[in-house]
RNA sequence: GCGCCUGUAGCUCAGAUGGAUAGAGCAUCUGCCUUCUAAGCAGAGGGUCCAGGGUUCGAAUCCCUGCAGGCGUACCA
């Protein structure tokens, strides 16, 4: 039985595997074939080849994939859809690739894939290895994403953990598109809320020295300033001494720095880091803040009222009124650091900029934006990404979540309670736009059956056949131009087809900014290699068969791979 | 009041560029481990896609209005 199915599959296997290595994606072949009948049906093609727009189907009825060229033509053409289909569907050449081509429905023209083309595409993804899945859309190109830019008064808590994971993928994401990728905290490390840490901060040393007076009002109530407090007395003992303002600076210093370590070690604990740290008080230190004022005011961008006041005349780009950006008593606002932060982002020549920041703060866009076109910069390479905020609850109920008031689980406890895979994991699900619920007694109940484990166990599936096969001593994970003809069972194929759109996933997740689609995109994967897995045997005695399934499960354990990579999220060899 | 986000199965959520019969997980029920990992699989039930209009060959998807929830509307971040 073998001899005679290979005897047919290499006669036409060298040629098969020549045109689709031509082509690589099988949607394109199929593309390059619909745009040639269009060629030589219509009176004047390139007026509809932008029309052209292949998908892949749902349903196997209807082929391998699909185009609705015909219903959208057919008003063009004053001829019912049918006719146009039908013209179509005459002048597609079949062959070794396309089987055949059918016209259903309303007029969609249905393509069917011959079920050996598919195993070649196999190869391909054997060939990539690690770097299947990425590609070269962003190559030479650099890219900044600021994210997380948590002012350092306090641990980070829940709140932060999304925007952080999501930040981070976003950038692997891009990474993987070919970017150059710059990953970026933002430190607010001036003004009131530097006081008021200081003044918190000092307030907690007479503490541990014995002075029980309560802290004022405004100040951060957190216990976590009493460990801060412990360390400034150990290196400074005499800074009860010290003139109250000067205490009051030293401690803000120290506890803003004391505070970033630990939020870089919790973000480190989840996964996270940055490639730069920017400090808002080097913006001062560097007289940046100070010419970006004087350039604002000197084209006519920002304007001075009676009282001594800049405005900066936002309204004029759709803000809906000025804002103020230096105060009467000559403080500038953080705004106006904003603005100075953005113009030194443009001014490293990256050609595109990521800000991402929580929900919250949607209606700081507007004002941002006019920001960064009033210093003259393409406002185009800008990219604001808003994240939803997420709620905090125990049993259905919410926790209150406050940095001032102390009153918080903090992101690390999260983590260490769930585990930094199923943490991310379980804010990559989502939608960025979508109000999420993170329950702490549901995620403590759920570790177990979380949906990152779905997917890191059917990889560790994988590698345990791919390991057993080993151990048999059977030559495994080698092309061989037969194996194409042992996977046309219903299923093989469909794995196949979902393998080869993953760099597509890559691509559409990056480019539209959408990290959750690559992780639908390996549930779906894990969940048909898993009823894969149980309805057929990998191993069995017949050795082609063997040979090509284990050829399939490597690809899918190097898909899976590749996703969790860029999601990063680890990918289990045993579980 | 105005602006932004959301509204899809009992619950939590997917449904890119408008496409053919709207999906998954959890929960409920029924089966499957002497056989490659049961953190798994197979099957069942479960829907006014918030409501009402409009656009067209076709709308969960686009437009308008209304309703509901969240957030914002600072010389706070």
């Amino acid at each position: 039985m073998y001899g005679e199915t290979a005897t047919i599959v290499s006669l036409s296997s060298l040629r098969l595997l020549w045109e689709i290595r031509r082509s690589l994606v099988m949607k394109q072949r199929i593309k390059n074939a619909l745009e040639e009948s269009l060629k030589s049906t219509v009176a004047n093609p390139e007026k509809y080849l932008g029309f052209v727009d292949i998908s892949e189907t749902k349903d196997k009825q209807y082929g391998d994939y699909s185009t609705n060229i015909a219903l959208v033509l057919a008003k063009e053409l004053r001829m019912s859809p049918r006719q146009v289909a039908d013209s179509l569907r005459e002048k597609i050449t079949t062959g070794t690739i396309i089987k055949k081509v059918e016209v259903a429905g309303p007029g969609f023209v249905n393509f069917f894939v011959n079920e050996v083309a598919w195993g070649f595409c196999l190869q391909e993804i054997f060939v990539s290895g690690d770097a299947y899945g990425k590609c070269a859309l962003g190559k030479g190109k650099k890219v900044q994403v600021e994210f997380v830019s948590a002012n350092p008064t306090g641990p980070l808590h829940i709140g932060h953990a999304r925007g952080a994971v999501v930040g981070d993928v976003i950038a692997r994401l891009l990474s993987a598109c070919g970017y150059e990728v710059v990953k970026e905290y933002y430190i607010n490390d001036t003004g009131n809320q530097m006081s008021n840490l200081g003044i918190s901060t000092l307030y907690r040393c007479r503490e541990l020295k014995g002075d029980k007076s309560p802290l004022p009002d405004n100040s951060y109530q957190g216990e976590y300033l009493l460990d801060v407090a412990q360390e400034i007395l150990e290196k400074y003992p005499d800074i009860l001494q010290k003139p109250e303002k000067e205490a009051t600076a030293l401690c803000g210093t120290f506890a803003a720095t004391v505070i970033l370590n630990g939020i870089v070690d919790d973000l480190a604990v989840l996964g996270v880091n940055f490639d730069r740290y920017f400090s808002e008080s080097s913006l001062y230190e560097t007289g940046l803040v100070t010419e970006t004022l004087t350039f604002l005011e000197q084209n006519g961008t920002a304007y001075r009222t009676q009282d001594g006041t800049l405005w900066f005349r936002t309204s004029a780009f759709g803000d809906e009124k000025d804002r103020v950006i230096v105060r009467a008593t000559g403080a500038p606002t953080y705004f106006a650091a904003d603005i100075a932060y953005h113009h030194q982002k443009f001014s490293d020549n990256y050609d595109r900029v990521i800000d991402i920041w929580g929900a919250d703060h949607h209606g700081y866009i507007a004002r941002m934006r006019a920001g960064v076109e009033a210093m003259g910069h393409d406002v185009k390479k800008l990219d604001i990404v808003l994240i939803q905020l997420v709620a905090l609850l125990r049993n259905g109920i919410p926790v209150a979540m406050s940095t001032r008031a102390g009153e918080f689980v903090t992101l690390r406890e999260v983590v260490e309670e769930v585990g930094a895979d199923a943490a991310r994991y379980n804010f990559l699900l989502r939608r960025l736009d979508s109000h999420l619920d993170f329950d702490l007694e549901i995620a403590k109940r759920q570790s177990s059956d979380n949906p990152v484990y779905y997917v890191q166990y059917a990889h560790a599936r994988a590698c345990s056949v791919l390991r057993l096969a080993e151990e048999k001593k059977i030559d495994n994970l080698k092309w061989h131009e037969s194996i194409p003809s042992f996977l046309t069972l219903e299923e093989e194929i469909a794995i196949i087809r979902l393998l080869i759109s993953f760099p597509d996933v890559v691509r559409s997740s990056a480019q539209s900014v959408e990290p959750h689609r690559l992780a639908f995109f390996l549930n779906e994967l894990a969940s048909m290699f898993h009823s894969y897995y149980n309805k057929y045997k990998i191993i069995s005695d017949d050795e082609e068969t063997t040979l090509s399934r284990l050829f399939l499960v490597g690809a899918i354990k190097t898909v899976i791979k590749n996703g969790l990579t860029i999601l990063g999220v680890s990918a289990p060899q045993r579980m």
